[in-house]
DNA sequence: ATTGACGTCCAAATCGATTTGGAATACCGC
DNA sequence: GCGGTATTCCAAATCGATTTGGACGTCAAT
């Protein structure tokens, strides 16, 4: 009852109101200065149900938030999300946010968003190797964006952080120190970051160093350096993720090992923590809050009905270098750290 | 045009479709049979829009997210949201995710859920001594809940965690120690929960010991420690939040310090990494999990028009004993940990 | 046979914004 | 004055579900 109260106030019709708020030139100035005072005064604001129904949209886009032990910390979709809101606000978009447990049924979640309408797109984020829910998506013609690509022959929008690049040139760098013994302790690469990540550091090997691959929490980092101690003894471990890094330095310390000096040691994702851990880890910085606002843009054309063709970007992360790499315990060569001090540890900006 | 094409396909009314799948019971179970056979064959959902429209209620709840560097990641939130979500499903409840930059126009994300009646009820956290968002959402009765309490007469609902008896607990237990410099590393205390942290802590020594009140991020934790060092050189540190515990302990271990051995330190939150700094960190846990559901339910209620009084509620907290912690250094007392054994790290479970 | 009580069903109004397809008026040139 | 062109406005339909206020039979009681 509002467009229709700003009616009656003025004695003119709804339409003329309606048009005169949404800008349409077939309203004297005069009326729609009218128009705008009155609903101004009210502080009138259109219903958002009523809108959706008439056009037909949901005016929101939704997220699938992974929950459940071991995943629902993960400060990636937090930042993700942080990113997304401010990006859509400016479209006048809600965001919803679902949980899913992972496994079971990851495809329920999703089916709910789709089959009754709750959004008009949808921003979909660690992608796997086979994953149903692009499949799913796909089938249904329904507009998403993907963050990470996916082995899925039909053509849909990414924006994609190139890990290979990023490992590749991570185990380039241990190289360069001298190591020749170099761990990887990836995520299962079911998921396509994983993947991509080990990728690139078998690109720079040639032959496989030491290898373990696990769900990517601190105690499964912990677990898997204590094993390759036991086993293989690498002197330099590439992690797939902080996390992973942040048990693996645990395991380092537990075995009267540190990070830099006897094992070197470098992570990704560059979460805050990275800065204070002991010592500071090197590690791997996406910009995940710029890709996240891209993701949108996409998200906005699809939805408009722009075609996913052409629709796939890769962008470079960069290697931060702290105090957690160097060379082979026992070299002479003079470390070369590039960025931190080595006294003060970083601060971020 | 759903029911619509039940009612046609069927050659009944729309109203008694619609009647017929809202189980009232003035249809013969016969024509209900049918009603449902269709629906079930065409996958009828009912149009969202429509039913809100109609209702008068959005059919949702909001969340404001902090955004902004330094408080972006903080994993409270995180979980704080996975807890929520599920709840909500239950209920057929979307939630809505919204950001905002504290400080400048903190309101703004609050208004604009309310005015625009995105929402029927807001979920609100990390609350002030004087929250303006409180008192706003009061002024308007809108139903919230708020996650912490704050300086404000009228009554409303809460669930809260009492900080206050954790911290006066963690002190008594430093104070058994033997330590008698015990600092705490607050948060600003115009945040609620770091108010009652320091009042505990207040209260258990009689005699206030060394202060800091930072925004609490690692690296605030990290300075504050040093500058706690260079004067007032504490023998034990309490610290409001587990990041500012990690960047404290990085200060000591940058001193040519250990935690647990030359200072004792208690963090609080228990995240996940805290069973993995070196050496782990003793810290207090929140059921925040079962806090936010518990939430949920409150604001329901609120919405079905429940009167706040009698919706306040404080949650006892947890001590975790990890290694972090334990009699001043040169102290002969066997150190009486307990929980974690003192050479494995605790595994979260 | 009339009355009342059920049991089933439905037409129409409603929620509020948008959009279609004109209607009404004023003004112009000829 | 007349046809033509702008300019300004509006009635009514529409989106889809819900709800109100009966209508129409049937059957039993009186």
């Amino acid at each position: 009852m509002s467009l229709a109260r700003i009616a009656r106030a003025l004695g003119i019709s709804v339409t003329t109101v309606s048009r005169a708020l949404a800008g349409y030139d077939d309203v004297a100035p005069a009326t729609r200065a009218l128009v705008i005072a009155e609903a101004d005064r009210i502080a009138y604001r259109p219903n958002e149900a009523a809108r959706r129904l008439r056009r037909g949209r949901a005016e929101a886009i939704g997220v699938v938030l992974p929950s459940g032990p071991g995943q629902f910390d993960d400060p990636f979709f937090l930042r993700m999300l942080s990113a997304i809101g401010p990006a859509l606000e400016a479209e006048n978009l809600d965001l919803l946010v679902t949980t899913a447990r992972p496994g079971a049924d990851a495809l329920r979640a999703y089916r709910h968003l789709v089959e009754n309408r709750k959004v008009d797109g949808i921003i979909l984020a660690r992608t796997r190797q086979h994953d149903e829910r692009i499949g799913y998506l796909l089938d249904r013609d329904f507009p998403f964006v993907a963050h990470g690509r996916s082995l899925e022959s039909r053509p849909f929008a990414y924006v994609d952080i190139d890990g290979e690049a990023a490992c590749r040139a991570a185990t380039e760098r241990l190289l360069g120190f001298g190591h020749t013994r170099i761990a990887l302790i990836n995520a299962l690469p079911l998921y396509m970051f994983a993947h991509h990540r080990k990728a690139g550091w078998l690109a720079a090997l040639g032959t496989p160093g030491p290898l373990r691959e696990v769900e990517p929490t601190e105690e499964n980092g912990f677990r898997a350096m204590q094993d390759l101690l036991t086993h293989e003894r690498p002197t330099a471990v590439l992690c797939a993720t902080d996390r992973i890094a942040v048990g693996a330095m645990h395991a380092l310390a537990h075995a009267g090992l540190r990070a830099g000096r006897d094992v070197a040691l470098i992570g990704y994702d560059d979460l805050p923590l990275a800065t204070y851990t002991d010592p500071p880890l090197t590690t791997i910085a996406q910009p995940i809050e710029r890709a996240a606002r891209r993701m949108v843009e996409m998200l906005l054309a699809r939805i408009g009905g722009a075609p996913a063709e052409g629709m796939q970007e890769i962008w470079p992360a960069r290697l931060i270098a702290r105090q957690s790499d160097g060379p082979p315990a026992g070299t002479d060569t003079p470390r070369n750290h590039q960025g931190d001090s080595r006294h003060e540890p970083t601060l971020h900006p």
